[in-house]
DNA sequence: TGTACATCAGTGAACGCGCGTTCACTGATGTAC
DNA sequence: TGTACATCAGTGAACGCGCGTTCACTGATGTAC
């Protein structure tokens, strides 16, 4: 590919990173080609179309989260399931337009088959460890992950810091988890 | 207002209910305007335009919300809170499509208020009776809608009956609350 | 109880706008020599 | 290092579709007598 073509390949996909997470996905490509400094048919030079636009924005996030999983993979058994959720949490509170489309159709199940796998082992470590109470599976982090989505979405952005909803809320289930 | 005109107007609006709870309220009119039996033009004759439409069906669902409120009033001060979220819960999950619009523009702030009011008097009557944190506030009950509203869109139509994403996650909730 | 008629209800088709996508063309890049 | 040229990139304008909304007209309702 050629120098001009990837010079604004890449900044196409940041600024659909940015207007995506921030209006969600829903916001429009004329939008995302001016900020990033394009004529609105150069997407359609480096995209199929909008979804596989939505698509290799939401692999990146997803890819973060992963990350996530794995850092938390280096902390404590007792407090690995805690610095994985309050870390998605941060990432969730700052992406919240991605958030919402996060089990959407045009996530990549690859990545969320992982995630999930990661997410497990870091809840049978913690388990393991007698941190968090054996009876909670998989699912449950899971839900918490949704259940701070519908926080994020709802919160105004002046809601951060260390007391935003999310985070108190976290604590509230996490308490639980701990037994 | 003519008989028919009354009919017509009842009808469009248990059809925007049902249309809009499943769907969401991005659902289209002439969706509407068919599962009422009336042409899409009648739409207009009945209600000023979509959101209109909208803020109405909004309305019913928070005075519903309020109802439950005020039902939990009558249980036992230490059951209280719970009994609210839980009635909460079960109507998100069963209008998963309104609930998405729940805290946006077309919502009926006096309405938004009163449920604020009354979850407030419910947490103070639940934190008398020593059955509650009383470290917590009414920002924690709002909050946990919120959660429970992010697990209902997550969640699949099967994910219901009482191991529900959402009871199990308002379970771990509660059991912090109660402290 | 009938009937005439004013009023307002219902309606399919058309309009307009937003937005994803494509067209037809101009311009930049990089390679061959 | 220059230069010609094939290739592919960029682009504004136009297209098409979905959908909220309105038009211009026909039809039902209910009241006055």
């Amino acid at each position: 590919m050629r120098r001009d073509a990837t010079d604004n390949r890449d900044r196409l996909l940041l600024a659909a990173e940015h207007v995506f997470a921030s209006r969600g996905t829903s916001a429009n490509l004329d939008d995302i080609a001016r900020a990033a400094g394009v004529g609105p048919a150069t997407l359609y030079r480096r995209f199929t179309n909008k979804d596989a636009l939505v698509r290799e924005v939401l692999h990146g996030f997803f890819s973060r989260l992963i990350e996530l999983a794995k850092d938390a993979e280096q902390a404590p058994p007792r407090r690995c399931v805690d610095m994985f959720l309050e870390t998605v949490g941060y990432e969730l509170a700052d992406k919240a337009g991605l958030a919402a489309a996060l089990w959407g159709d045009l996530a990549p199940q690859a990545l969320i088959d992982e995630l999930t796998q990661r997410s497990a082992q870091l809840l049978a470590r913690a388990q393991d460890a007698g941190a968090i109470r054996t009876d909670l599976t998989q699912a449950d982090i899971t839900t918490t992950v949704w259940a701070l989505r519908g926080i994020v979405q709802a919160s105004q952005p002046t809601d951060a810091g260390p007391n935003a909803p999310w985070r108190t809320h976290l604590d509230h289930v996490l308490k639980s988890f701990h037994s």
